[in-house]
Formats: C-alpha cells, sequence, structure tokens
DNA sequence: TTGAAAGCGCTAACAC
DNA sequence: GTGTTAGCGCTTTCAA
C-alpha cells in the first residue's frame, strides 16, 4: 500500500543475493557456460530454478551496452510499395527467425538524403549488420552515394541486394541475373515472331537496369536483328503527368507501332504501358510485351513475366550477412541469382489470400 | 603503426577531459540544457565547437541504459503480403520519421505463437512503443490472444490497428468504419438494380469482418431484401486447393446464378471469385461485384471498390502512440476512420511506378 | 555555475 | 569452482 512503485525488477544482483552467490556465477550459469566453467552441478541446479522462479529476464539494453551486440539488423528499402520489398522481407525475415533478431526496416521514399539519414541511425542505434537496397535517382548520370564513405570505415557487415551502387566490386552482394534474362526475354519474343523488338525503361543509372538494357541488346544481336536508336526508350520521369510514357505514347505515333514487340524493364510501367496500347490500338497491332516482374494474382496480362527471385534474394542476403556477422571472415561475398521466365498463358500457380 | 586499433572513441568523458571541465556539464550542454542549468555562454561555446571537432555522438545504448527508452517503435503485421501493410507503413513512417523513431518490423506469418512471441521480443528489446495489427486464426471461435495478458502488465504504450483482439474496449485502438462502408456497398448494388445480392466472407473472427458482415445485413434489410441463410457465404479454408471458393463455385451450382451482386470482404478474395465466376458464366450473368480494397494500378476490375484509409490509419495510429508515449495520460484514444468507395468506371487516379 | 559520484544491469578478465 | 572488480558510456541527483 506503501511506495511500492517498483515491483523491484529481477536482476542478476537480485538473484545472487537470493543465492548467496555471485552475479558472475549466476551469468555464467544463465548463459549455459556453467559446464565449461566447471561449477558444480548442484548451484547450477539451484540458480536455474531460482531464476525460473523469480522470472528473470536479462535486461537488453545492459547486455548489448557491455557486449555492444544488439541482436538486430537494418534493412534499407527504396520505397514500400515496391511488391519486391514484401517478398524480400519474407526471405530475409525466415532466415533472422531462427536466430532471434530483430529487423530494423527503413524506406527512403526515393529520397538519397533520407536513405542517408537511416543508414546512419541504424549504425548509430547499433545494428549488427544491415541490408541494403540502395536507390538510384533517375536521370542522374554521375551519382554518388553518399554513404558509401560512412560504410567504408563502419565495423558493421552489410550486404547489398537487387542492385549496387557504384564501386560495389569487392563488397557483399546479392543480385540477380539481369543480363540473362532480359536476353532470354527478347529471343522469346522473336521466337513468337516479332522482328521488330523495342525496349522501354526508366532512365535509372543503377546495375539491375544498366544489365538488363544490355541484355537487351545482346538478345537482338543474337537474334540477328538490327539495333538502332529507336530501339531503345529511355523515360526521363516518373511523374505520369509530365513527358513520359502517356505522353510520347500519343504524341510520337511512330513509338505506337513501330513494334511488334516490347521489352520492358519494370512491372508498373510495363502495366500502364499496356494499358495505353491497348486503349490506344486494335487488339491485333498491340506489340507483345515481355516485362520484369510478376502479375498481380489473378489478373491475366497476357504478357510474358520475368520472375525474380525476391524471397530467395533475401534468404541469401540474409544468410550472407549473418555469416559475416559470426564469422571475421571479410571476404566478399557476391551472388547472383537466376530469375524464372513465364510465356505467356503458362499455367502460374495462383494464390489466395 | 603499433597496437593503434581502436581509434580511442569519444566519449563524454573525452571530451571533458580535453576541455578540463567534468562530464556533467558536456552532458548538458550536448543535451541543450546549457540555459537552464545556467552553465555560462563561454564554456557552452566551447563544448559545442570541442564537440563538433571531435565528431563526439553520444553511444545509443549506454544512453539507452541510463533513461530506458529506445526511440524504437515495435510494429506487428499478420503478414508481409497484405498490401495494406505497405500503405499503414508509409502512414506510420511519415509520423516518426520527423522524431527519430526507428520502426522494428515483425510479421506474424499467420502464427499466433510467432506473433506472441514477437511481442515478448520487443518488449524485451525495450520499444518505446507498440503498433499491433492482430492475426485471427480463421474458423476458431474463441480464440483469445494470449498476449493480452502480457500487455496488460506492461508499461509500454500500444495501440491496435485496423482489428481488435477480444476485450479491446478500453484500449487505444484505429479502425476503420467497416459497418458503414458495407452497408453503402450495399445500397450501391442495390441502386444498380441487384436483387439478390450475397454477401462472401473468410470466416474469420475478427472485429472488421464482423463488422462487414454486419453492415452487409443492415443494407440488406435497409433496402426492404429479404435475408436468407443463403445470403452469406462463409469459407473455412484459405487454401485454394481445398473446399474454398473454388470448389464450392463449382459444386453448387445455384452459387454461381443467384445472385446478381456480391458483396466480398477482402481483396484477393474478390479478384479470386471475380476470376472464377467471368470463367464460368457468360458476361452477362456476371453478378455485379462490390470489394473491399483497391485494384491494383491499371487494372479494371469493373468491380466497386471499398478504398480503406491505409496510410491515414498508420498516420493515426503512429499519433496517438506518440502521444501516449510523451504524455502520461493513459485515458485510451479510439478512432474510426472513413473508407472511400469508388464506383465501377469512376475515375481513380492513375499512378505511375 | 559546475563537479562528484551513484546508478543503469550485465560481461569478462583475473584473482583466489 | 566461485567471487571480485573494473568496465560499458551516459544520466541525474545532490552538494559545493
Amino acid at each position: 500500500m506503501t511506495n511500492q512503485k517498483k515491483p523491484t525488477k529481477t536482476t542478476l544482483q537480485t538473484l545472487a543475493g537470493k543465492l548467496g552467490i555471485s552475479k558472475t556465477t549466476v551469468s555464467l550459469v544463465l548463459k549455459g557456460d556453467g559446464d565449461r566453467y566447471r561449477i558444480s552441478r548442484k548451484t547450477q541446479q539451484r540458480v536455474l530454478e531460482c531464476a525460473e522462479k523469480e522470472g528473470f529476464v536479462p535486461d537488453f539494453l545492459a547486455r548489448a551496452l557491455a557486449t555492444n551486440k544488439t541482436a538486430t539488423i537494418g534493412i534499407i528499402f527504396p520505397d514500400v510499395h515496391e511488391s519486391f520489398m514484401s517478398e524480400m522481407l519474407k526471405g530475409i525475415e525466415s532466415v533472422f527467425y531462427e536466430s532471434d533478431y530483430s529487423l530494423m526496416i527503413s524506406t527512403s521514399g526515393f529520397d538519397t538524403e533520407i536513405e542517408d539519414r537511416n543508414i546512419r541511425q541504424m549504425l548509430h542505434k547499433k545494428v549488427d549488420g544491415l541490408i541494403l537496397v540502395p536507390y538510384v535517382p533517375i536521370a542522374r548520370n554521375n551519382y554518388k552515394h553518399s554513404y558509401m564513405k560512412l560504410l567504408s570505415k563502419t565495423d558493421c557487415p552489410f550486404v547489398f541486394a537487387d542492385r549496387l551502387p557504384e564501386n560495389a566490386g569487392s563488397l557483399n552482394w546479392i543480385i540477380q541475373d539481369d543480363f540473362e534474362a532480359a536476353e532470354k526475354a527478347v529471343c522469346l519474343l522473336f521466337e513468337k515472331g516479332c522482328r521488330s523488338i523495342g525496349c522501354m525503361s526508366f532512365n535509372l543509372s543503377t546495375s539491375s537496369i544498366n544489365n538488363r538494357l544490355e541484355g537487351f541488346k545482346s538478345g537482338i544481336e543474337g537474334c540477328g536483328l538490327p539495333l538502332s536508336s529507336r530501339s531503345i526508350i529511355l523515360l526521363d520521369r516518373q511523374d505520369p503527368h509530365s513527358d513520359d510514357i502517356t505522353g510520347r505514347l500519343l504524341r510520337d505515333n511512330s513509338l505506337r507501332t513501330e513494334y511488334d514487340g516490347l521489352l520492358i524493364t519494370t512491372g508498373g510501367l510495363a502495366h500502364k504501358t499496356g494499358y495505353l496500347l491497348r486503349k490506344a490500338l486494335p487488339a491485333d497491332k498491340v506489340p507483345v510485351i515481355a516485362k520484369f516482374g510478376r502479375d498481380p494474382d489473378y489478373f491475366d496480362t497476357g504478357m510474358i513475366q520475368i520472375i525474380q527471385p525476391n524471397v530467395n534474394m533475401g534468404i541469401a542476403a540474409a544468410r550472407v550477412l549473418l555469416d559475416k556477422i559470426l564469422n571475421r571472415d571479410r571476404s566478399p561475398i557476391q551472388k547472383i541469382l537466376k530469375s524464372r521466365i513465364i510465356d505467356i498463358g503458362e499455367k502460374n500457380e495462383e494464390k489466395c489470400n
């Protein structure tokens, strides 16, 4: 009834007091190192029982301060809306769940300053490792990620996923086979009879997009088709109300009619383009479209889909990071995961939610 | 060249030493309390400069241990794939970004034990607050969330979002107007000429679904239509390969033909149903569908959409939580946010990604 | 105005 | 086998 505000949280000290032994012994036993330090079975037993009875849980912050470890992983995404975020996250979670790590997540909302700040914040909060999906601003060719300097001098292990910043040659990363996937998609379009194949993309100077464009070119050449200045359509704006795909398609007549096949490097752009073309052209004039990204469940777009290994990318990134955290070996690990191409009408497992 | 391993991290102590004053003074000044403690302007100036020069950053864990605050918010989602997660997250982030909080996120993957564990873990990690989107297992009518006990005895403020567990009457929560939205959607179907309106839903005993079902009934009665045992179709499985919508639609002929309007309580289910019905029936026999959830960009489903205020729900939940964290007032805050109904063919802002 | 010192609760090197 | 003790780096009360 008096100032019993504090239910006197059970601490190591409390336990030690109750048992009449020292904090050290208790700590050792509770960590499972009892045998290694040859603490008598009897003592161990008593400690365990008492801890159980008192519902002792070691204070996280105190331990973290002492060990400088937080069992927390930081993850930086460019944006929440990218559908691959949830898939990657699933993969990442599945790995870290086992080891009792928590995930601290932040998105940069397409703003490099925020991205920078978020990375700084995570390092400040002492995450044990970092998974980074870098954001690359559109149409700035020589953009340098300012956080690269920060990262270069941190002890905290990190791994890039999906796309790379500049100079990532000797760092850890997991990406997908953008080049090969684009190449194959072009071949598939060719097999379907397309002879005037174009490629449409946002003009992002990031590795994944670059690789897709290169893969496209290689595919075109591999099929013996000509490559012209009109083969690749680069969009400089993501804003639908300005000089982007809508405007281009409406103004440039030939753009609407000169292709019988189109490789589109991102899903959203593909859906929009498909939507516009279907509106603008008679059905038999709409080019065959191949695109990166999976269609939403239960919507048949009639496009060739390049399915990216997002869940696996998450798993791989998490595993690499865990390895770097646990082992002192800092030699870079780099992986390229395979995509899968789903042909038009090919059976795509159905999901329900 | 020698054992200079440690670049001797700058600490309060270091600074104090360099300046020839005490830690206290430095700490006070750096926290901005210099004036309040009437520390001389000159000293303050010196401290600030020195801290700047040395690039001093207070150690997060040490401060957290001392203050028992982590500037971290825990968020529990049932699953990453629910599209509303990314929208809510956007809202939540927008609020906490300002105040320099980090977000620790975990998903329970439709498993109540994991959900429980995750909450426990977040409390253990000393999050300053918790946003919970509870998972409710399908078809278990009397399910009790075991974490309610845990929460009842924690000091950590928390707020429920989107749906409520049992006994949430006196807790903080933000939900949406499921009842009214369902009711209105039914009226809209009626206005469109539907006279045999059914409702299809997963059989989840959670507040949001219950409210939608009640809203449906109320709407039906409001329109003067009869309510029969066949008005509501409850599905007990989410597994598409078992006795769920697919099976029901294929086996039960009348199910396919007895409705001219359908209210469906979740987006994924609606898309699947629409897909199946369009396949099974001639176009003029497919019932008009109203459903919760927004269609994917650039896909016209021809359904009435009930757009839920997900971003705002995130914002509201975050604000409430922040308020509870900063103020000692613990009286519950509860809000119901409005949904918006988009009629078939109504212009829906287009996005590009 | 400023400083000393007692925490916060745990870890780990070292002593007995 | 078990205990002592010095950190980890910051906050905060109290005294000067």
